[in-house]
DNA sequence: ATGGTCGGTGGCCGA
């Protein structure tokens, strides 16, 4: 099974370039971020007539996730438990959805971008992933061995090469300590990201600022990930992250980033196919 | 040439 994730920076204004790739790419399950569109504005048929099942959150222009799977899809849950919302009130966001594809408990997350450090945006993001990693606590505890996979956008640049000038980051976000706290935590509970081992750094990045040339001038950040229990991190048999997708006019500026399960495909070269793009 | 972008929206905000 060929699992991928991607943050696609609005799904109707890409929705052309998506389709392409899901097909190129021979996704079977695809968690997507940022569609930046209500439910009714989702392009429902173009997954469809590919054969892809559908589920998306989306609440307004902003944030928005959605899984589309041709491998079943099924047992959906619309955020999580004790989500943070923004604000006081607490203003409810569009950013995780879950759904069982394939026995695998897939969910697409969008967490939140701090803005600044002194931003309140910033409590509110260490707070989100707080939760999540409690969540996912609850979710393995009441299922031992479940397979599942954090999939998404982390706004969080975990290493030092993560991005490529720690010094152009100073006092910024996605690199400070409580934000790599927050995302080492998920790990030291024993989740694994299983795309590192397969596209090793320095200088590989899953999303490239459009501003200021970064993507021509190799300045990105690796902010994707997939985070998978033990029990699916060991049928991990080959990942990548699609930097040509990257190019060109329309582009998002994140890049897929796809893991192959089970090994299926070994016998037929894809594996081959998808560790060259890496 | 020391800056260079997008998307959704509605006349700026978010990333």
């Amino acid at each position: 099974m060929r699992l991928a994730t991607w943050n696609v920076n609005s799904i109707r204004s890409r929705i052309d370039r998506v389709a392409a790739w899901l097909e190129r790419s021979d996704t079977d399950v695809l968690a997507i971020q940022e569609t930046k569109a209500r439910d009714d504005q989702f392009p429902h048929a173009r997954f469809t007539e590919l054969g892809y099942e559908v589920a998306h959150h989306g609440l307004n222009q902003w944030n928005g996730v959605a899984i589309v799977s041709r491998v079943g899809l099924d047992d959906v849950s619309v955020g999580f438990p004790d989500v943070p919302g923004f604000g006081d009130p607490a203003a409810p966001e569009a950013r995780a959805i879950g759904a069982t594809c394939g026995g695998v408990r897939v969910w697409s997350l969008y967490v939140p971008n701090g803005r600044t450090l002194d931003d309140p945006h910033m409590a509110y993001k260490l707070d989100w992933l707080q939760v999540l990693r409690t969540q996912t606590a609850a979710w393995r505890s009441a299922e031992p061995g479940l397979p599942l996979a954090l999939c998404g956008d982390f706004n969080v640049a975990p290493q030092d090469d993560d991005v490529w000038d720690m010094a152009a980051f100073e006092g910024s976000t996605h690199v400070s300590e409580p934000e790599r706290a927050a995302f080492r935590a998920f790990l030291d509970d024993g989740l694994v990201d299983v795309v590192r081992p397969h596209a090793p750094g320095p200088g590989v990045y899953t999303y490239w600022d459009y501003q200021q040339l970064r993507f021509p001038k190799k300045q990105g950040m690796r902010i994707d990930f997939v985070l998978a229990t033990p029990a699916l991190a060991d049928r991990v048999v080959g990942a990548a992250i699609d930097r040509e997708e990257r190019k060109g006019k329309g582009a998002s500026d994140h890049a897929p980033v796809v893991v192959e399960i089970d090994g299926a495909d070994v016998a037929t070269g894809s594996i081959e196919t998808i560790e060259e793009t890496a």
